[in-house]
DNA sequence: ATGTCACCTGGTAGGTGA
């Protein structure tokens, strides 16, 4: 069973290369975020076209989130219950007995700013309300934009970088909160090269200079961990005319 | 060089968010 997160920014722009990218990696689930539409113009059709049953929550001009799966999803929960929030970045829903959730983190814009204090709260609820998931569904797997640069590692210039949003200390304290709640970073679990980035901004050339960031995660549940057999960053379609700024993360479970 | 992209409003450019 594969398993895959891609953060598209707009589906509206990016369903073409969607498709094609699901052709050649015919994953059993993908979560996708920064889908830009509202419940209405979501192009569902298309994806059922493809063979993928589809949950989708969405909003104007931001955020919007979707999980394709192969066959179909159950108990779909969008949103983080408990929290009240007019920004649609979380969906959830069990498939093949794995809960999965494809969430699209705040940025955070600054340490300063209030968009950061948003953040933190909306990183308290996703650990609460994860804790008690985890309770009911042994076999969990957490997918999306993080927005968080987990270690110094994960960032081309960590000098830069120290500080900045991604990458501050309390952003990296709430990703190791995840990690203790018993959840692993499915592509820690393997050798990868240096220099893995999930995220190059559009500006600067960042891509073709490899000056990027590695925020696209996968964790998985301890009950799970056996069974992975690899994680892996899809740069190629970071090469497309017209791409993401983000790259698709995959990971790979035994059956 | 903060050198781009996507989307909105309200027009044929400017602002916002990432």
């Amino acid at each position: 069973m594969k398993l895959a997160t891609w953060n598209v920014n707009s589906l509206a722009v990016r369903l073409p290369q969607v498709l094609d990218w699901l052709q050649q990696h015919p994953v059993d689930v993908l979560v996708l975020q920064e889908t830009k539409l509202t419940d209405d113009k979501f192009p569902a059709a298309d994806i059922e076209a493809a063979g993928y049953q589809v949950q989708w929550f969405g909003q104007k001009t931001y955020n919007g989130v979707a999980l394709l799966s192969r066959v179909p999803a159950t108990d779909v929960v969008k949103n983080i219950p408990g929290f009240p929030d007019e920004q649609a970045r979380v969906i959830a829903a069990s498939v093949n007995g794995i809960r999965c959730v494809g969430a699209y983190f705040p940025n955070g814009q600054a340490p300063d700013s209030d968009k950061f204090v948003y953040k933190m709260s909306w990183l308290e609820a996703l650990q609460a309300w994860l804790r008690a998931e985890l309770q009911s569904h042994e076999r969990l797997v957490l997918m999306g934009d993080f927005n968080i640069a987990p270690e110094d590692r994960d960032v081309y210039d960590p000098v830069a970088w120290a500080g900045q949003i991604h990458c501050t200390p309390q952003e990296r304290t709430h990703f190791q909160g995840l990690l203790q709640l018993g959840l692993v970073d499915a592509f820690r679990l393997f050798e990868q090269a240096p220099k893995s980035w999930s995220w190059w901004d559009y500006r600067n050339l960042a891509f073709r200079r490899n000056q990027g960031l590695r925020i696209d995660h996968i964790l998985v549940s301890e009950a799970l961990r056996g069974q992975i057999s690899a994680c892996e960053i899809d740069k190629l379609p970071r090469k497309n005319e017209r791409p993401s700024d983000h790259a698709p993360v995959i990971v790979s479970l035994a059956d």
